[in-house]
Order: structure tokens, then sequence, then C-alpha cells
DNA sequence: GCTTTGTGCCAC
DNA sequence: AAACGTGGCACAAAGC
């Protein structure tokens, strides 16, 4: 059963549960069957309080239904804060943009109407407005082309809590008609099963975002000041450089025998500098100072990682964005062309090793950190039905299982193989052991190398359960017709060529990276519905309810989770995670025997597992 | 003064 | 100046 929502005028007459309570009236809730089809039960029209007591009296029942609204982050988080958890849930705005340009529902009137406001819709951040994107005219090109408005105004318009052009932020939306809209799209699709299971994993996906800003990750900011005073020296007064900087920054100064006043902060100055005293760096990469020998390279490497902390994860990114003991970051599900997740705040997806050590699990409970194991191998594994490579990860490590079928004779050369195949690497090792690879495993090599052939011509490659890759913009297309015609300028056949095999990388890519993502949607899918199945705790965490006495998801990185957990449920939550990757296995690839076995750890800090 | 671009590093 | 995919982000310099 759907259980429609939305959003209704201020002025609308409430019939719902609780009409006294509250504010005015928030929204119509309209019952429909499986098959979005609408019954003879009236909308009712509730308030917020009487939303959350209809959520909660729904979800005690024995089949909760599937909540369908225009935008998760429009709806859930008052929910959550008002302790409501749900089940399950359709993000008609998500499954919009999939539905629109997925090669197996290109017949549906979804995908050959004209744009609508259900194409405007753009991500909006947990407590922000609501934001749409500009339409612009049927006339000119690119018509899909949203982030055609400057990313800048639309971020004005979002701080200002202003959606851009006047228009509403749900004008003429009708989510009851969308839901019918994308159900035909859905069953008339050449893979409804699977196409099916894309929507239902991406909005699961949606909540499971939703819940994760909601508890927020354990933050110890004791613990992290301490490795910064470790590290930096005490914290520094505004505009001065932490101690062990300043240190460093003489060194560097006494290598290259310049003046003091000499910035390293300055890529122009330094480089002169360096240049000057003969060091022969033509930059300042990492990768590039490592392989030169002169004094100034060990200092300079140490400033360069030291800052780089100071900088992005010192004092100021815990002031920031450390509240309560938690550390909320913006989750933006399906942020990537891929279908992978990105986030907004504090640069969440790329915690640094080193400040790992301050997550930590409240008093009493623990962190159950779970990663998939060769994750994309495996999937490219599923997604091409090679049995021989399957089999090659069934004793848990996928590279060692390739070196024990003779293709290749170490566990680097098979990694880097195995990458290169999946990046389009040509060089180096990943080159030289590629056409073994192809040898060994022609099913999943073919399967890339025809996702490239595809890119290179300008096509669009789909995901295993649907996702399709976006055509190239029109920079690709310049670049391709350039190439054409007597007058072509000589280095415009060079520039066809390495921009169609950059998009073939792309597409080569996106079919594992995108059918990788599904299976790690498929996986949080389950892992929070089990989760939340689990006894709940003696002793609360220092979180908000729903989630104070329950173990729960507290981050996620493409192929990695982190679930807080009371310690007591340890052992249960490490069973349903790897159950749950048992299951998002099953739901992608049926009883083609291909394995996702896990890395699993119980810690207190995050910096304790692997 | 502001915004945009270039550089470089972090994550998977 | 990276080879080889997807991103976010901070800072300095350049551009307006």
């Amino acid at each position: 059963m759907h259980l429609v929502l939305a959003a209704q005028p201020a002025d609308a007459a409430v019939t719902g549960p609780d009409p006294g309570s509250g504010s005015g009236p928030v929204c119509a809730v309209r019952v429909l069957d499986e098959r979005a089809r609408q019954g003879p039960t009236p909308a009712e029209v509730v308030t917020r309080d009487g939303l959350a007591t209809l959520v909660h009296e729904a979800e005690s029942s024995t089949s909760p239904p599937r909540w369908t609204w225009d935008d998760t982050n429009r709806w859930y988080p008052a929910l959550l804060t008002a302790g409501e958890r749900v089940e399950r849930c359709r993000d008609l705005r998500l499954a919009h943009r999939i539905l629109r340009v997925s090669s197996l529902a290109a017949t549906s009137d979804l995908a050959t109407s004209s744009p609508s406001g259900w194409d405007a819709l753009e991500h909006s951040p947990v407590g922000g407005a609501a934001v749409v994107g500009v339409l612009r005219a049927p006339q000119e090109e690119s018509l899909f082309d949203l982030a055609a408005a400057p990313r800048a105004e639309r971020e004005r318009a979002r701080e200002k809590g202003v959606p851009p052009s006047g228009a509403g932020a749900d004008a003429g939306l009708d989510p009851v008609a969308e839901l019918a809209v994308q159900e035909a799209a859905v069953t008339g699709s050449t893979a409804p099963g699977r196409l099916r299971l894309l929507l239902a994993a991406e909005s699961a996906g949606a909540l499971a975002a939703a819940e994760m800003h909601h508890a927020g990750l354990p933050w110890r900011t004791d613990v992290h000041d301490a490795v910064l005073t470790e590290t930096l020296g005490p914290r520094p007064a505004p505009g001065r450089r932490p101690e062990r900087l300043e240190a460093l920054a003489v060194r560097i100064r006494a290598a290259l025998d310049a003046p003091d006043s000499l910035n390293p902060d300055s890529h122009p100055d330094l480089l002169r500098a360096m240049e000057y005293a003969g060091v022969g760096a033509r930059s300042l990469r990492k990768w590039e100072l490592e392989r030169i020998d002169h004094p100034v390279v060990e200092p300079l490497l140490e400033y360069k990682s030291l800052y780089r902390l100071y900088t992005a994860n010192g004092w100021s990114w815990l002031d920031q964005w450390v509240r309560d003991g938690r550390f909320r970051t913006d989750y933006v599900v399906g942020g990537v062309v891929t279908g992978r997740w990105s986030a907004s705040g504090g640069g969440a997806l790329q915690l640094p090793r080193g400040v790992r050590r301050a997550v930590q699990a409240d008093p009493g409970w623990v962190l159950v950190v779970a990663d998939a194991a060769q994750l994309e191998p495996r999937v490219l594994a599923g997604l091409a039905a090679d049995e021989t490579m399957a089999a090659a990860g069934a004793g848990g490590d996928m590279y060692a299982g390739i070196v024990a079928t003779g293709a290749v004779e170490t566990r680097e050369h098979a990694k880097v193989g195995m990458l290169g195949a999946m990046y389009g690497g040509t060089t180096g090792v990943s080159g030289q052991v590629l056409p073994r690879l192809s040898r060994a495993f022609p099913r999943a090599m073919g399967l890339v190398e025809d996702a490239a052939r595809t890119g290179e011509r300008g096509g669009s490659v789909t995901t295993w359960l649907g996702r399709t890759s976006p055509p190239p913009g029109q920079a690709w297309d310049a670049a391709q017709s350039g190439a054409l015609g007597d007058g072509a300028p000589a280095d415009a056949a060079s520039l066809a060529r390495s921009s169609a095999r950059a998009w073939g990388r792309f597409t080569r890519n996106f079919v594992v990276q995108g059918t990788a993502a599904e299976w790690a949607l498929c996986w949080i899918a389950a892992i929070r519905r089990r989760l939340w199945r689990l006894p709940t705790a003696a002793q609360p965490n220092h979180g908000p309810a729903p989630f104070a006495d329950r173990a729960h998801l507290v981050f996620f990185v493409h192929d990695e989770v982190v679930v807080h957990a009371p310690a007591a449920l340890a052992e249960d939550v490490a069973r349903e995670v790897r159950e749950a990757a048992e299951e998002a296995g099953r739901l992608l690839f049926g009883d083609f025997p291909v394995s996702f076995p896990l890395t699993v750890a119980t810690v207190d800090s995050y910096a304790d597992a692997k």
C-alpha cells in the first residue's frame, strides 16, 4: 500500500487525527494500492503533529505502507525529530531522475514527455528550503541541463531559502499522478523487476541518509583536539601558524637558503625559491617531490602533510562541524552520476585516516565497521556472468583467487590489473597484465571493453539495475566534429581521439561503479531493516530518538558502513551486516554464484578498524 | 571588493 | 606534468 503525501495550502481543512493540535495543515494523505490505484478513501488532511501520529500508527501495523512523497528530505527529518522512523518509501524525485533517462524505460510516457517540475527538483539539504532548478525554455538546447542555472546562483537562492525564478517549491506537482506515471514506466519497461528494485533501493538510501544525518557520527572533540595538539602543537592564536608548522617553515627556508619572508603557502614563491636552490621540481606535488633528492624535500613534505591536517580537519573544522558529540554531513543520494552518494559538509567521505581516532562509540556502545572486500571486481563478475571470475572470488580474497587461476603471478598484479581494467588504465603493470586477464576472464573483460567502445562512440551504457549514463556534452560533440573537414586544425584530430577515449573510460567505469553502488544501496537497505528488528539497548547512547536505544547506521562510504551498536549486540549486528551483504548479492544476481564477503571489525574507535 | 580558476590532497 | 574512474574541499592567485 502506498500512502501518498502531498503538501497542502494553509487554508485547507484538517480532517485527520489530532485536528486540534499542531500548526496549520501540513499535508494530504491519500491511500493507493500497490499498483498506484486510488481507492474510494478520500484524502485526509493533517497537521504536523497529526502526521507524526498517523505515521506512528501506520508503522506499528504488521505491513507498514510505502510512504510516497516528492522528496525524502522534505518530510522525513521532521518525522525523525518527532521520534518516528519509517520502514520504506518512494522518493518520487529520485525515482523520476532515474526513469527519465533509463534505457530500460526509454519508451515510457515519463521518458518521452517534455520536462516537468519533477525534472527541476534538486537535492535539498536537511533543514534547508526545497530547491527548484531553472527549467529552460523548450526551444533551447539541452533541455535536461538543469546545471544550466549557475551553481553560485542556486546556492545564493538556497542560502536565502528562496527558490530561484519565483517557482513555488512544488508548484503543480501532483505526487499521485507522478506515482502513476512512474508505475506505468516501470511496468512497461524491458526489466520491471530490476527497475523496481532500483527505485526501492534508491528510496531506502534516501531514508538511510536522512537517518544518518539525524543520528550523526559519534565524534570525540577532546580526542580530536589531542590528535591535533600532538601533531601540530597547541591551537595557535588566530592568524598564526601552529608551532610545528612554523618550525618546518624555518627548516624549509634554511634548506633553500631563502629569506625569512618566504611563505611556504605561496606556490609561486616557493617554486621560485626551489628553482634558485636547484631542487629541480616542476610542481609541488607529493609524488614528484618524493622522487627528488634534496634537503628541502623532507621538511617540505612534512609541512604539506601537517598543513593539510590543519586546514582540512583542524580546529576550525571541529568548531564548524561537530555539535553535541556528533558530526553531521549532508549526504546527497545519487550525488554522483554513477549513483554513488556524495556528501556536502566537512568532507565527510574523505575523512583522513589520522582523524578517525576521534570517531568513538558512546559508553557501553561499540562501532561495528564493515567493508565489502574487492566489491567492484565481484560486481563485474556478476554483471558479466563470468563464472570463472566469480569462482576466483569464492575464497574470500579475490585477488589471491585470480593468482590461483594462474592468470597472473602476484596479488599486486591481479589487483592493479583489475583496477586498470575497470578504470581504463593502459600503462605500467596494469597494461602489461591486461592481455592475460582478458584470456582468463573473457566475459568480464569483454563487458568493460564493450562499455568503453560504446562510450567512445558517444553512446550510453546502463547498470545492472537500470541506471543509464548521460550523453557526452557539447564540448565533446564539438571536439568530435572539430576533427572533420579540410580546415581542421592539426591537433583537432588528437583532441577528438583523446576525448573519445576519455568518455570511453567514463562509460567503462560507469557500469561497474554504478552497479557496485546499486549493490551498496541494497546492502544498506537490508542493514537498516535488520537493525531495526534487533532488541533495544538497556543503556541509551547520547544521541536522539528514535535511535538512542537501537543499533543504527552512522556512516556510509561507497562500500563501507559504520554501525553504532550497544556493546551487547555487537555479534548480532556483525551477523546482520554479513547477512545483509548476502541478501544484496541475491537481490542483484539471484542464484549466480558470486559472493560478497566483508571485513567486519567491532571497535571502540573507527581508527582501529582494518 | 567580489567571483572564478588553478593547484593539490583526501576518500573509495 | 600523471598514468587511470568518481567525488569534496581549502587555499592562493588570477580575473573582473
